[in-house]
DNA sequence: TCAATCACG
DNA sequence: ACGTACGTGATTGAG
């Protein structure tokens, strides 16, 4: 039975049952890596564009295994053509769709990850992954000494190989991947109904689609169990027909036997596949992980999480060990560093003076309720060519004044407090820039990413030699891709100007928002009042669900869109059934004055500071495409739309004698759109300086100008705004509420007017496609997997992505360029009007009145420097007034 | 912690 | 057969 490796020489069964049983591990790598790469997302990829799903599933469950189970002997079994089963009948798993293409790049992969686990890759000729597992583990459970056996497995016909005697178990992989359920002997007949050993007679009836197995017609897991249960196997079902209940049934069982034959045939795995492993040696042989090369490909495919488990497992490498995970970078000089505990000025006195000095500071440790944690001092320390310095500060703002004009590498120089002069690099700008989609940028975990290590006890010492290391590798990376100057003259530059507008802050007059708050609140609470009244019962209005009971339930109003949760509320929906009963326009009203108040009136008075103003955090590494965000408060979405959210903008204001300004762009998105497509008909609108959404009208209605009336317009403006976001015809459809042919058509005539806007999404969408990434006007780029999905759906929101990354991100990149132009052209003026906010495509400044004049010169020119030369020109609306409803 | 909702560009 | 326009942040209820 075993000839295969009896031939080849290794120990017999005999000999191997000297070694000491260990549990062997029997993993179905096929089985697997196809789970894993259908359970998961296929826009999972590295940050070079590599699709990375099924990798990550499959190395996540042998991380499971290691760390759940311990180091046990394992193999992993491939397969290699489809068996001698095909043989028995062509069909067998012929309808089986080739492995995609997604999967096939990620293939290579797999065996070196189970090697670096210090695992086994087993695979024969001819035979599929679980005639081999089956071989295997016969071995194991027929030897004199059995070692038990777990076979890791996906597929169900795997069940059949479980033994009464409890030497071979089943961990098979449930809903997703790294779910398990155990089966033995019992757990198979308590799930099944009939014994393991059974199970190809099961197959044999009801069939298996997946594979091609066809089965008896009209039998399937009840019936199949049934039977079983009655008869005791197939072969008897079929010699007792007449004893079976239902005439088709019958019938089928008596045409169909030959089938059922074949089909228990093909379901039975094969337990003698020749073998040149023995299964026995690999129980008794201990091997370790190969911890270097387990990071490597770790590493390589950005298995972040995997990563951190499994060396949490393996706890810190032994002694000596330490240079075998060498680092993937050249970080030789971290082990010359020397610590020494020093002043600032020693610091900034470190290695060549005109070299980047790296730092690092951490704030002073607060216990929970600690009030005055600023008498503590903070702690600093700089790194530079091997060496470093460490000591403490008064308090942060110290550090910039050290420094002088000495270059700073640092990771976010904004958090700093004050901007060091001259920031020679930021490894969270960097890091952002490489990976713009990312959602935290922690320096320990970019370096451990990147494979950057330095053995340092001090905490702070370390931090800035990782700074210092990661600068270089990001910026060889950045040069690499052509962002460098969007590191060095947009993102640097800019950090001081963002961190002057936090300083700045915004003046909000607390008594009328005091005002307006008082008065909103006794209408909220008579809205609820009334809301009560009419649901005839009390309960939770901001809680969806309970609303959406009260709404469709208990008053039976019309359901609309269903979520995951249930019935829609929105507002979308509630405005479609405002006929139909008195309670909607009063929850309508509850919810926005709610909202408004919650958000903003009564959140906003207790951030102010002394001068009663405003400070936000800008986020510059948080958005996919460029812009920035804004947080604690978010001054980016200060109400206007709606007359209280007005009368809320009403509430931000100038200080004493001075004036707000504010500026902003003039339908950014779509010149650049022009731009970019070269669109002449587009262009011409903006250079004419016409009303974009009426020229449009005019273009794809075919009609003349006085002959557009507002609803055209405003379906015009809809399109526009579509296709800068990469709109579809059923989006456009339920936005202008229209049918979806009557949207197809807008499209088409938009796109039949705009010839080269289609050919440019054409072009784009191809070259993204092709590349895995867009990149805007200023080389900024964002990796785009969706594109390359198998799915449909996921594709078309790939090639929105890829639309509207390229206007919104370019937008971005102007706005950046526009706000240090502005910034520097203030300095270089005696004005004391100060840049204090930014809202995407707006800027607003704060100064005395009497500067207005100039100041609205120096911002236009300011905000359309950037753009140069290029066609259509960018335009820039200005207003002033004492508060930013007025500016604005 | 997630989903739903809604404020902005 | 699906479920739709892009990008954000804050608040809230419910698990």
């Amino acid at each position: 039975m075993y000839e295969g490796w009896r031939a080849t020489g290794v120990p017999t069964a005999a000999v191997a049952s000297a070694f000491v049983a260990k549990t062997l591990y029997l993993i179905d790598g096929n089985s697997l890596a196809y789970r894993a790469f259908f359970a998961l997302p296929d826009t999972i990829s590295t940050s070079k564009g590599q699709p990375s799903n099924a990798i990550f599933g499959f190395a996540s469950m042998l991380v499971k295994l290691f760390t759940e189970y311990g180091n046990n002997p394992t193999i992993v079994c491939w397969d290699r053509g489809t068996s001698g089963r095909k043989e028995l009948d062509p069909r067998y798993k012929a309808n089986r769709p080739s492995k995609p293409d997604l999967l096939r790049e990620q293939w290579p992969h797999f065996a070196p990850i189970v090697e670096a686990f210090g695992w086994h890759n087993v695979h024969v000729d001819g035979f599929e992954a679980d005639d081999v597992i089956a071989s295997l583990a016969e071995i194991a459970r027929t030897a004199p000494d059995p070692v038990p056996v777990v076979i890791v497995t996906g597929d169900r016909d795997s069940f059949q190989l479980i033994d009464p005697e409890g030497h071979v178990t089943v961990m098979a992989t449930a809903r997703g991947i790294t779910e398990t359920k155990f089966y033995d002997y019992e757990g198979v007949i308590e799930r099944y109904g009939i014994a393991p050993e059974l199970i190809p007679d099961f197959y044999g009836l009801k069939g298996d689609s997946s594979d091609n197995i066809p089965g008896v017609p009209g039998i399937g897991d009840k019936t199949a169990a049934a039977l079983l249960q009655q008869f005791g196997s197939l072969e008897t079902i079929l010699s007792s027909v007449d004893q079976i209940t239902g005439a088709k049934r019958k019938e089928n069982l008596t045409n169909f036997a030959g089938d059922a034959r074949l089909s228990k045939e093909l379901a039975t795995i094969q337990r003698d596949v020749p073998l040149d492993v023995d299964p026995l040696e690999i129980a008794a042989l201990h091997t370790e992980p190969d911890r270097a090369k387990l990071r490597e490909v770790f590493i390589e495919f950005e298995l972040r999480d995997p990563l951190r488990r499994i060396e949490a497992e393996m706890g810190p490498a032994e002694a000596g060990a330490e240079e075998e995970t060498a680092p993937l970078v050249e970080a030789a000089p971290a082990v010359t560093v020397t610590v020494e505990a020093g002043s600032l000025a020693k610091a900034v006195a470190l290695g060549n003076t005109t070299a980047p000095l790296a730092v690092a500071t951490a704030a002073p440790e607060m216990e929970d309720g600690e009030l005055f944690a600023r008498e503590q001092a903070w702690r600093f320390a700089a790194y530079c060519d091997g060496q470093a310095v460490v000591g403490e500060l008064a308090e942060a703002a110290e550090l910039a004044a050290a420094l002088g004009d000495r270059p700073v590498i640092v990771h976010d120089a904004k958090a700093l407090g004050v901007v060091p002069a001259i920031v020679a690099h930021d490894t969270l700008l960097a890091a952002y820039l490489l990976e713009p989609s990312r959602r935290s940028f922690v320096l320990d975990e970019l370096c451990e990413e990147a494979g950057i290590t330095i053995a340092l006890d001090d905490v702070g010492a370390r931090q800035a030699a990782l700074t210092a290391l990661l600068a270089a590798r990001q910026r060889l990376m950045l040069e690499e891709r052509g962002e460098l100057a969007l590191l060095d003259e947009i993102e640097i530059p800019l950090i001081p100007v963002l961190r002057s507008m936090e300083l700045a802050g915004v003046r909000l007059n607390t008594k009328t928002l005091g005002e307006i708050a008082d008065r909103v609140r006794t209408e909220i609470t008579s809205l609820e009042q009334q809301i009560w009244e009419l649901a005839g019962e009390e309960f939770v209005i901001a809680s969806p669900q309970q609303l959406s009971a009260i709404l469709f339930e208990k008053l039976g109003l019309t359901k609309k869109r269903k979520g995951k949760t249930g019935y829609s509320t929105d507002a979308r929906v509630l405005q479609s059934i405002r006929d139909e009963h008195e309670i909607i326009p009063v929850v309508e009203r509850w919810r926005e004055l709610n909202q408004l108040s919650k958000t903003y009136l009564e959140a906003l008075p207790s951030l102010v500071d002394e001068q009663s103003r405003i400070h936000t955090t800008f986020v510059q590494a948080a958005t996919a495409t460029g812009r920035l965000a804004s947080i604690n408060p978010n001054m980016q979405n200060i109400p206007v739309r709606t007359e209280l959210g007005r009368e809320i903008r009403g509430c931000f204001e100038a200080a004493p004698k001075l004036a707000l300004l504010a500026a902003d762009y003039s339908q950014v998105e779509l010149r650049l759109l022009a731009h970019v497509a070269e669109e002449q008909v587009l262009m011409d609108i903006f250079k004419a300086g016409e009303d974009v959404h009426t020229a449009t009208a005019r273009e794809v209605f075919g009609v003349s100008d006085d002959e557009i009336d507002s609803g055209m317009r405003s379906k015009a403006k809809m399109i526009n705004y579509g296709i800068v976001y990469g709109l579809g015809d059923y989006g456009l459809a339920d936005r202008l509420n229209i049918s979806r042919g009557e949207a197809r058509e807008f499209i088409d005539a938009y796109l039949a007017r705009f010839g080269q806007i289609r050919h440019f999404m054409d072009q784009t969408v191809e070259k993204a496609t092709d590349q895995g990434f867009v990149t805007t006007l200023f080389g900024r780029r964002r990796n785009i997997p969706e594109l390359r999905s198998t799915n449909g759906q996921t594709r078309a929101m790939g090639e929105r992505l890829a639309l509207n990354t390229i206007v919104q991100g370019t937008a971005a990149d102007v706005m950046k360029l526009a706000m240090i132009d502005v910034a520097a052209a203030l300095a270089a003026t005696e004005l004391k009007t100060e840049m204090i906010l930014t809202i995407h495509d707006e800027l607003l400044f704060e100064g005395p009145k009497s500067e207005q004049k100039e100041l609205s010169e120096l911002v236009e020119q300011g905000m359309i420097a950037p753009w140069g030369e290029r066609q259509p020109p960018l335009a820039v609306d200005i207003g002033t007034g004492r508060t930013w409803l007025e500016a604005k």
